[in-house]
DNA sequence: TCACGGAATATGTCGGAGTAAATAGGGAGA
DNA sequence: TCTCCCTATTTACTCCGACATATTCCGTGA
């Protein structure tokens, strides 16, 4: 039955999905590999995707599985299309670049430093004025998910992945005692992002000193309401960060 | 010609598509009103958009539009389809709400007093940061972008379309000169938020005060490669638009 | 050299078939 | 008799191929 149930579409898309995807349909496993194609800048903004036509059948796919995907890019700003004139990609500022499937497609392939550093110059920004929201508000129920992810940091370390959950739910706690919808949707982003550097950090250099003590004094200063300095102790938290990435990326190359 | 070419799948755009709309595609336009549906509460986070037929014939569309339209809103992280259990209405969370799409939804309707706020909050914490970071880069093709910008916010008042756009210019070309991708991303969200609450701050109450020192301020700040002076000047900037915003707020109702 | 018309091509749209999943019903075991 | 598990049916989402339509390009004529 299972065996039988692989029929000739399954086969395609197993040619064009990526092997640790989950269980993705067709048109998003053609979706993935034509977002990671344009943001891997193998299509070049102003670029022309050859016709419909010539596309799908070199998927080996049917038309409908390639529109379906050329549907979701023009959702997410990537590509246009016009009538006579083809499927064109779109200049960079057009792109949606804080969609979480967008992101994900452009970590798939060689993360490209700049963006890192703007995604962290992005996330500097972003929380430390969180925090000080965070403190202002001083929502009780957030506060208690943030002193039990604080408990959880202390027992696992940042090596293991029970550490790093420990550590997205902190600041995720943050972002969302904010109490601001905007703030709360680029958690997801900054977190997903700060998620798909975190091999690439691993590997470039070990886990650097010790963190809980600089949470907790977030902590603390948020439960307190001290705005300035839970603001002040994100900073610093923050901006180690920052300078990890920096300097892995002049590791990596590129200046 | 034209009537003959008035077929009946453009009657049934016609018949979802909204006046103001320019010339949008049938899914694009089902797409517009499913997403204000969601956006203003009529399809809560859960609800289930009964089946595929039955919205395909209501909408007098075919399925495949239908269809489209669910893909973008997919997209966008609005709702979610399974085999049997159908289109379901995701939670909040996991919308794309900084999507320019999502947020002209969000403001077809009547626009959520809180959800301005957030979104004034956020231009509140990124704009100053931007200003900072355009100090320290100091890009001289930007620079001269905002004194262009500057001189047209000279000649118009901010009552006329042309002030509107100088000023629009004068933040992008701020936020462009960070020269961080994911910031540029922002500007053009919170640019469509600021453009959309732009109308309905004009009926609340006249434009305030002659906002060309401010921004000057700004300028001269960044030109000069003072950070903490642009960072401080803009603050005030986005203060006043802060307590604007929630002063015609707390006039809405729901303070 | 410019304008108008025809042709070609790609997009947009439609209806049908297949397949995967959830629910309900029946049977077996405790 | 109640509960748990297995199976079958229903449901509706996914994919496919074909038709209609709009736009662009090119050629011809003025």
């Amino acid at each position: 039955m299972t065996e039988a149930g692989i029929t000739k579409e399954v086969e395609g898309a197993k040619a064009v999905k990526e092997p640790r995807g989950p269980g993705r349909r067709l048109h998003g496993a053609i979706a993935h590999k034509l977002g990671t194609d344009i943001l891997s800048g193998k299509y070049a903004p102003g670029d022309i995707l050859s016709g419909e036509v010539a596309f799908a059948e070199e998927l080996k796919v049917s038309r409908s599985a390639y529109r379906e995907a050329i549907q979701v890019l023009t959702a997410k700003g990537l590509v246009a299309s016009r009538p006579k004139a083809g499927t064109r990609v779109l200049p960079r500022d057009r792109w949606n670049l804080l969609d979480p499937e967008v992101l994900g497609w452009a970590f798939a392939g060689e993360p490209d430093v700049h963006f890192v550093r703007s995604l962290f110059e992005l996330r500097a920004i972003v929380e430390p004025a969180a925090a000080r929201l965070a403190a202002q508000r001083r929502d009780k129920a957030d506060l208690k998910i943030m002193k039990d992810a604080l408990g959880a940091m202390r027992q696992h370390t940042l090596t293991t992945e029970a550490g790093r959950a420990a550590d997205r739910d902190f600041h995720n706690a943050i972002l969302h005692a904010t109490r601001n919808d905007a703030l709360m949707v680029l958690s997801a982003s900054i977190g997903a992002a700060v998620n798909w550097t975190t091999q690439f950090k691993q590997r470039s250099r070990a886990l650097p000193r010790n963190p809980i003590p600089d949470h907790a004094r977030v902590y603390d200063a948020i439960a307190v309401g001290d705005a300035d300095a839970a603001a002040e102790a994100m900073n610093v938290l923050v901006d180690l960060a920052l300078e990890d990435t920096r300097s892995a990326m002049e590791q990596q190359g590129e200046g």
